[in-house]
DNA sequence: TCACCATGCTACCTCAAGTAACAGTTACCT
DNA sequence: AGGTAACTGTTACTTGAGGTAGCATGGTGA
């Protein structure tokens, strides 16, 4: 309450710990990918002690980067999905015909599981189970796609003066689709990638067809669509607090932003 | 080699033991369903002590009847799956025209979650990340409806001549559009069962029906079907060995059958 | 009569997840 | 120059949930 002297202006960030923040981000990606080398090689039931030493550090050390195990898997569901959604939002938000478009994204899910199936087999597996359904990333991965295809055929439908109600179910219907055939195929390989990819994309084209037609909508599935909406980002994933609680009197120092 | 003795002839099961059979499984099921209440109360972390608490016996009881934690979670999913089936199948296996067995079908999966939405969640959580996939019950009641479906479309298909490769995707891919567009509704209840199964029936018609038609296939939604094939009866679940090994020096004397 | 199965309990064991505490180095802040 | 923050690594330890040992009694079948 009028205090004469002036406070000295924070600076900024300390640079003691920012020179050390690409370190951390490198760090973590590397006990991510550790991770998924344990699960493979010892199974599902791996022990923090196997995960470490197969990062080539002690225990202790993978706790100063996450809070505990599940921190550690959510770590490794986002990275599965930072993969997929690099690969699956351009095919999804790209021009081109309905067929093209259709055949692109699906491609680019299965090309992904093909890629990364330990990384696929991890996560589907939901060693999540200890954690709410906002943290699988299944889900989340599923619902975020779906609902750019919803938005998508809402749209359409919609300008079209037409009932948009089964915009959602639908759209999560065809995510459904190309997911489970995904985990058929992954553990069948009793085709082709192309092959499972025409499969599919001549029953999705179908379903998409049939519905709108229904609906007084014809659309050639060789000729480019009308700019009718702009797929807009989704963001679904809860912003996490940085902050975990207050400070432990004693322990490995924790590293989280 | 030639002993002139006579082994008595076993008489069959032992009485004392076999008194108890009823019982056992109608405590068995009690347990199964104390579980799902327990995970419903205390969440998907819940303890052995919360179990045996929620039904009314201490820990030491529900080892006798179980082997551990996961042969118990191993039973809930497939008192799931016995649910599922039981409505599913009849639905599947029904006569009439094609729209409408689509129709009960799809009716009988949803009907199922709704009415055992807990089950359900319990199921999908996937608890059994600690087991192989073999015994995920979600992967095999999908497997096993898919098998049903890709017997009958594979069958239609070979019937008229035409490729029947599609079969197996398609049907993985049909029941995974049911299953993925019945999770949203669970969590999100924005329509009717009614209506989301209108619009899921429409949607699977219009895929089958353009994928068949694109093989010169034309199928009247409104008339019944003839009889191409009947459907066989596809069992996946692997039998389970009743002895888990050696019996142990003490402990809880193990009820298993 | 002996064996099997049921009932229940307390006390205990095991081990994987997670923590406390120690020591040293580098680079930034005051 | 001294203090501080962050990094490196380790051993030893704690905790608690899953699972077990062992006790006693009664009813029924072999």
């Amino acid at each position: 309450m009028g205090r004469s002297g002036r406070e000295p202006e924070p600076r900024g960030p300390d640079g003691r710990r920012e020179r050390w923040r690409a370190h951390r981000e490198a760090r973590r990606a590397e006990f991510v990918e550790a991770t998924v080398r344990a699960v493979a090689r010892h199974g599902p039931d791996v022990g923090m002690d196997e995960i470490a030493a197969e990062a080539g550090v002690s225990k202790p050390v993978l706790y100063r980067h996450f809070t505990d195990k599940a921190d550690l898997y959510v770590a490794v569901g986002r990275r599965a999905t930072e993969l997929l959604m690099s690969r699956v939002v351009p095919a999804l938000t790209g021009c081109g015909t309905p067929y093209e478009w259709i055949r692109r994204s699906v491609d680019a899910y299965l090309g992904t599981i093909d890629d990364y199936p330990d990384l696929y087999r991890f996560v589907v597996r939901r060693s999540f189970a200890d954690r709410p359904v906002s943290e699988d990333p299944v889900a989340e991965d599923k619902t975020m796609i779906a609902a750019q295809l919803a938005a998508l055929l809402g749209d359409h439908l919609r300008a079209f003066g037409v009932d948009s109600g089964g915009a959602e179910p639908w759209a999560h219907a065809i995510v459904g689709m190309v997911h489970s055939a995904g985990d058929w195929w992954l553990e069948r390989r009793s085709m082709s990638r192309q092959s499972l990819t025409d499969y599919l994309t001549r029953l999705i084209w179908h379903a998409l067809d049939g519905a709108l037609r229904e609906s007084g909508i014809t659309i050639d599935p060789h000729q480019p669509l009308g700019t009718v909406g702009e797929l807009r980002p989704v963001r679904v994933i809860p912003a996490r607090g940085s902050g975990r609680g207050g400070d432990r009197a004693g322990g490995p120092h924790r590293l989280a932003e």
